[in-house]
DNA sequence: AATACTTACTAAACCGGTTTAGTTGAACAA
DNA sequence: TTGTTCAACTAAACCGGTTTAGTAAGTATT
């Protein structure tokens, strides 16, 4: 391949490898208008490109960051990856992605395999199962972002969607229809702050309308099993008129179970949804949900982690995004 | 961050740096087992790890490869790329992602930065607007293998759907509901390879069964503008009573502009699209289509491209991948 | 006892750049 | 005349590994 060294271009300008080195750099006070000349027909007749490799071990940078992220498959994912790997090729940088379906030991695994590539930095969407190892590489003088953060840190580089103000307005505009019983439908939030967040919004929504919190409209799910009660169970016992699911995969199955059991969306049930979902407009029925902003997220994930990375001093940042409600035809007054 | 160096584990052993990298590179047999055990309680102490940029730098290897895509986001791009990384990542190779956004400048810039980069070698969904340059990367040493390949090229390196069959399929599908009239929506194929199979897979069905093909039942879509007439004329002109929509962007396309002539979909035409769409067991009505197996083109690129690296004299090959038609209820009998 | 062969290492070159610390010759000042 | 300064370079060290060629000491062979 690629074998013109440096050394070819600067025997045939004449000049010693240092001096064309300085040329290639932008260096050019330190030699003659003559010597540049002879220097830049030399790179274009050899159709010279300097080797990244051999110029990084010296400077000690990579030029790349690393990505761990759930799964880049994901319809959010995959948006907030070309947000960051946008910017990161706008500002000559290269992004390596690391997919750990939602298993914190692969997570912990690729943290440490970008760490032995010695990436210049790492965007990390958490699993917050390696608080503590994340805070070691920190400690080791690598930056670090994180986003889609599912815990309680005190992480001080995060980009964090305004999720309580989110769930507040989903939850207003289902009481503005007249809902009164409103199942909010959850993974456990007690120790997640991103969850526990949207808890806060709805139940600050009801409590502003004075309606009371039902512990009965709480309902659980979990990713390996699905929704804890049957939407049969559901409705007897807690008598929603709306639903409203915290993330893509708990309104999917939600739609998927209320279709089973053919109950009508929105005649019989209001729904909306966290997280926008792909297609949406020909659905059964288009489902209302809360919009994040994948992409700018992405792209202000690795802003922050090149303003780091650049400028080592830079004090830590939170950012945060709001997200908008998009409103379709899953809700109805009652 | 990680200063420990090879020189240092060779210090704290009492060896010498070529000793210590024989032993980080499992050559045991050039010292004593009480050698082996000095330097190995060395780098466990020292918590040494090679740095593989100086390692490369000596290797002519980058371990990593390039992929070229048109957009990461895409629900089938996505889900190829990551088929490719698992498998990058299984043998210890990184992938670097670029996008093109169906831009052929892009991509040939795209096709510089890697090469400048050194990559061990690139996976690319080409536009087919740079076959000649690819071809001259190619002659450069740079291995490269090809997919989605938009265009009629000798390439060797190659992995593709079996799109003639699989059109043929759904067109005899279409065929065996009693369907005559059956509309073949699709970019211009005249010369991309790719379109004019699907386009030959549907004229052999037609052949099959003696059924005439008749012009006004082509009907074109471009990129920028969309459909080339408005639902309302073709079906004036060409009385479909099904649509053979050729991508997912035609299908949507499709389907928008009947929502919106209120032609209902199977009642009064049916449609039958190529490639999946996501979250279609939602839809008003589920389309039936033609599924691709994106994960597995992406692995068996990687696969391709990975022997290449290793054994420079492997022959060039063609992988053939087949879809399969997945019914759901578009189509009806008439 | 002399020679050949092993074993267990090490010195030094090398990968392809960047950077530091000189060097050289000319102009200028004292 | 001699010293100083400056412009325009270059030699060599350096980044952190790998690899080749070589060496010293011990054992086996003749």
């Amino acid at each position: 391949m690629a074998k013109v060294k440096l050394i070819d271009v600067a025997l045939l300008a004449g000049v010693s490898k240092s001096t064309a080195s300085q040329f290639l750099n932008g260096r050019f006070e330190f030699m003659s208008k003559d010597t540049q000349e002879r220097i830049r027909a030399a790179v274009g007749e050899l159709d010279y490109v300097p080797n990244p490799i051999a110029r990084n071990l010296k400077a000690h940078k990579t030029k790349t960051i690393g990505v761990i992220v759930r799964d880049i498959t994901g319809f959010y994912t995959s948006k907030t990856i070309r947000g960051v790997d946008d910017w990161c090729k706008q500002n000559d940088y290269n992004a390596l992605i690391y997919n750990t379906d939602f298993d914190s030991a692969i997570e912990a695994k690729s943290l440490e395999a970008l760490y032995q590539l010695r990436v210049d930095g790492i965007i990390i969407a958490s699993s917050g199962k390696n608080t503590k190892l994340i805070a070691q590489y920190v400690e080791k003088g690598m930056p670090i972002v994180q986003f889609q953060l599912e815990h309680d840190g005190s992480e001080k580089n995060i980009i964090l969607s305004d999720y309580k103000q989110a769930a507040f307005d989903a939850t207003e505009y289902l009481i503005k229809l007249g809902h009164k019983r409103i199942c909010f439908v959850t993974q456990d939030f007690k120790k997640v702050k991103s969850r526990n967040e949207r808890y806060q919004g709805y139940a600050d929504a009801l409590n502003k309308y004075d309606i009371p919190l039902e512990p009965a409209l709480i309902q659980y799910w979990q990713r390996e099993t699905g929704l804890q009660h049957s939407i049969a169970q559901i409705i007897k016992s807690a008598a929603p008129t709306a639903f409203f699911a915290q993330h893509l995969a708990i309104t999917t199955d939600l739609l998927s179970a209320l279709n089973q059991a053919q109950i009508a969306i929105p005649d019989d049930v209001s729904l909306i949804g966290f997280d926008d979902l792909p297609m949406a407009e020909f659905f059964k029925v288009p489902i209302t949900v809360i919009k994040q902003e994948p992409y700018m997220i992405g792209v202000e994930a690795a802003k922050l982690l090149l303003n780091n990375i650049s400028d080592v001093n830079k004090a830590a940042q939170k950012i945060m995004i709001s997200c908008s409600l998009m409103t379709r035809q899953s809700c109805r007054q009652i």
